[in-house]
DNA sequence: TTGCAAATTGAAAACGTTTTCATTAAGATG
DNA sequence: CATCTTAATGAAAACGTTTTCAATTTGCAA
């Protein structure tokens, strides 16, 4: 019943060679005479041979697969990074195990556990909160780990980001120079580095450039989803707030909406920017404007990146940072 | 310089047992002395040894990996599903490799094929148009192969869906119930099945419940984008079209997006209604009615029968149908 | 005690490749 | 045509598990 499956040593038999050739004509290996190589190739066409991956794996100690881990597949800022990752990943001939996080940490040691049992040549991770204990498993990993994304403060994880800080003070930069008093700024949670250390700080820097005091009532630390955004309303009038930075693309659509439909005029009672120029920017009436993000490139990058260090290749940067932009468009006076 | 790894030899010879035995503790095999069990855990905690995956894979014939084709992880509605397939898998230890086709046939079969080398335990697709050369793979396969929101019309590939008939038809028909005389046909390529045989089959019926004439103009065939959607704002109008029934949820907020962007009071002067139930539905203003389908258990269910496919286990229905629902919201009166 | 069934264990053969190293075949050189 | 290189090949040892089957212990009843 079961389909009889041929192995390397029935096409050694069959071309009347040893398994040794077989293996190098599979592989592409030049030091098989080229009459050999037809005759081989015959038999393995004949008998619709299929090299066993897995066999493969274990002798040369190569997988071929890469692991991902993400947050949430579900969300685009997310998926558009794994688009990238994967597209470079199969030029590359590499293939992903796509492993759903949830930012949980307990999860995401679990997960990188199965990852290195199953012998992945290389892991991308995705998340923003690189505990110690995560740090302590990339480091003992054999494979080598790349953030696409997603920073690690202590900056010892090769990663692909774009400069947080400087785009987060430009936007805030320019809603202040477009006469905003009290810029709100709203986010994700604070343990996560690219929070609490860069976008904040951004923000501070702008204000500060602006002559602004900082103010702690105007950070609105939330989760990054819809309804999160959506219920913020009452609180962001209550401290006065006039604009708002955001920092994900679907937290800042709820914040969109939940203003509009309360009757507030965006842009021009309150404006928003917000961080990840996903499509979600573009479904939106007002369409938000954004800070933009090379988001397929990102990932890419990593990508990229990471089949160098599988394959110890010269790396020059280990800590790539791509180029962000600014996109005005109805959000914003 | 490379980390020395540690085979189950190394705690065969450090717990003076067998590698057989340390097998079958690691596999909680219950053929084992209470005592020698505790010893060959001790030695495993202090060479902190890990299971080879690989090796075992080659030794066992089960990788405990499956393979997800998927048309595109950036698409929420497929993502939606993944996530459902993923936790399910994750529940029963499996992991995910996931490929993205852009629905392309070539790609589809060529990754087919390099999941099958790497001897995936099962296989779920998603993708609408399952040709001849795919059911041949599908066949050849010795991993079984589930189908989620995907339809394959001959119905030999188990599969999980809604019934996409009777939904259209509902949908439709409370369209020309609540007056629309010229309901529109948005959709994809009509070469997937799932368009040609199943929604345009359920919108047919519906005009027929209704004595209307079937009217070939009012039929648009497009791609599965936002961009197609908003430039198709002057065809459904030259048309005639009062209302429309659209296939996918991102061509329909760019459907409603450039009716509206060009002064059409939706839904007073034209009612749409959508077929995913995607997070999208939520975001735009109005938020698009829509037919609702199950995203995360289409995948979830899907992901089920596949373990029980894997296992040898009983399976009472191949081709699984879950409940759909309608859901009003502001794009319909 | 003795004997026997059941519970534990271990030896060794898979699993299907890659890779190393030695050997043989084939050209090239004088 | 003898000799020396170089190109092609093959034998066999990994790779790190699981699994089969036989052997050994153990526990108990008689």
């Amino acid at each position: 019943m079961d389909k009889q499956t041929v192995t390397i040593y029935d096409v050694a038999r069959e071309a009347a060679v040893s398994m040794a050739t077989v293996s190098r004509v599979v592989n592409g290996n030049p030091n098989v005479k080229p009459a050999t190589r037809k005759k081989v190739l015959e038999v393995i066409d004949r008998l619709d041979y299929r090299p066993n991956a897995v066999a493969r794996g274990l002798a040369s100690k190569k997988t071929t697969t890469v692991g991902v881990i993400i947050p949430d597949v579900t969300n685009v800022y997310f998926s558009s990074l794994a688009r990238g990752i994967d597209d470079i990943a199969m030029m590359y001939k590499y293939n992903i195990i796509l492993a759903n996080s949830d930012e949980n940490g307990r999860k995401e040691v679990q997960v990188l556990n199965t990852l290195m049992a199953k012998q992945v040549d290389g892991i991308i991770f995705m998340g923003n909160e690189i505990t110690d204990d995560l740090r302590k498993e990339f480091e003992r990993s054999k494979a080598p780990v790349v953030l696409a994304g997603s920073v690690d403060d202590t900056g010892k994880t090769p990663s692909v980001n774009i400069d947080y800080v400087a785009a987060v003070k430009e936007a805030v930069k320019n809603l202040i120079d477009r006469g905003s008093k009290r810029v709100a700024f709203v986010s994700g949670p604070m343990d996560q580095a690219i929070n609490s250390q860069y976008r904040l700080k951004g923000y501070k820097q702008a204000l500060a450039g602006a002559g602004i005091d900082f103010d702690e009532s105007l950070v609105f630390e939330t989760d990054y989803s819809y309804q999160a955004g959506q219920s913020l309303e009452p609180a962001l009038l209550a401290a006065n707030a006039d604009s708002a930075f955001v920092g994900d693309d679907e937290l800042a659509a709820g914040v969109l909406n939940g203003l509009t439909d309360a009757g507030i005029d965006v842009p021009n009672k309150f404006e928003i920017v917000t961080s990840n120029d996903t499509k979600l920017t573009e479904l939106v009436r007002p369409k938000l404007s954004s800070i933009t993000q090379p988001l397929y490139d990102i990932g890419a990058v990593a990508m990229r990146l990471l089949t160098k260090l599988m394959e110890n290749d010269e790396v020059e940067e280990n800590n790539v940072v791509l180029p962000y932009g600014l996109m005005k468009r109805q959000s914003t006076k």
